[in-house]
DNA sequence: ACGGTTTATGCAACTAGTTGCACAAGGTGA
DNA sequence: TCACCTTGTGCAACTAGTTGCATAAACCGT
């Protein structure tokens, strides 16, 4: 459900062709919301059909020619719509948690190494947004669309921040804990 | 691809009937995975199948009649393998960080409304779970299990606080903005 | 000038999750 | 006693997301 709305506030902060988008996905976006361009292109298509967006003149529709999109005011005034529109969070599901929990029954054995691997790739995204916030995010500027981007990094960071903690608690407890456990 | 776990995970805590499960779901696994009560009848039907799960005995299979299940030991297998083995964390998805970054192109209108809503949803979460703790965490007790649990309810716990923290910075620096925003 | 890699777009089939509804048994009040 | 509500089980259709592959142009070295 939320998807589209991605993709026009992507081609509202800057008009692209469906590869550039998926790039940008797996930069920025797709920290909250990853796609795949397959998804992307399958969605733009949607997008153009409804009249939401259009292509940019001046590049025939070739394969393997480059096709950009920009915004139409029906698509910004959709993106508004559902901005503003209440919604109720949905549910997360966390698959590490699970396991915790299954361990629990079924024992402890192998899950450290992986709350090890996890840790690291947290640490790792938690670096990189860092890097981001001192780049795109001086002290200083402070326009509103600064301040919500922002924002949002900040929830970013945090999240992985709560991560590494919890996961560096979970293994001093695994320290603790007689290794093997029953079946 | 873990509904089928935490199935069996939900059943070697306590044999259960699909409708018992479903509630459980709702209060305690579902936390970190819900489902409704459609999927975990299908995956019954499926685990019983694969021959994982069995229905128990003195209870002829008869519509509008409860019908409990209990894992097998191929079933307890599977989900020690499934535990111990090494998986990638899936990239979230948040709605509500997508309608800032959104808010950010087509201006905050609206949104704030739906913040503060989603600041009460929160915290009464956080309560809930703040209760439990009390209620089946007391101090002292640290067999494995309880450990274990207890781990995955502080990641409930400091998810929430994160959670609440941040709408509240997201709604003082609301408080400061040019309300309204361009189109 | 031709074979391989990169860039770019896209289809088809599959898996997981959601929504809406149907059906049966048993209890409850009028 | 019969209409209605609750409890419990389940099917079918739909939506969203994933995986695997096909295609085509352009660029690049030899």
């Amino acid at each position: 459900m939320s998807l589209p709305h991605a993709i026009l506030t992507a081609l509202l902060e800057k008009p692209s062709s469906g590869l550039e988008l998926t790039r940008r996905f797996d930069r920025s976006i797709g920290y909250f919301w990853s796609a795949t361009h397959q998804q992307i292109y399958r969605e733009l298509g949607k997008l153009e059909a409804d009249g939401l967006i259009r292509a940019l003149p001046s590049q025939q529709p070739a394969r393997g020619q480059k096709k950009s999109y920009e915004v139409l005011p029906a698509g910004r005034a959709e993106l508004a719509r559902w901005t503003a529109a209440s919604q109720d969070p949905k549910p997360h599901r966390d698959t590490l948690l699970l396991r915790l929990r299954a361990a629990a029954v079924v024992g402890t054995a192998g899950l450290e190494t992986d709350l090890r691997r996890h840790l690291e790739l947290h640490e790792r995204q938690l670096a990189e947004y860092e890097e981001i916030e001192q780049r795109d995010f001086p002290p200083g500027r402070d326009g509103t669309e600064d301040r919500l981007r922002h924002l949002v990094l900040r929830a970013g960071i945090d999240l992985e921040t709560f991560w590494t903690q919890w996961l560096r608690r979970a293994l001093a407890d695994f320290a603790e804990l007689p290794d093997g456990e029953p079946t």
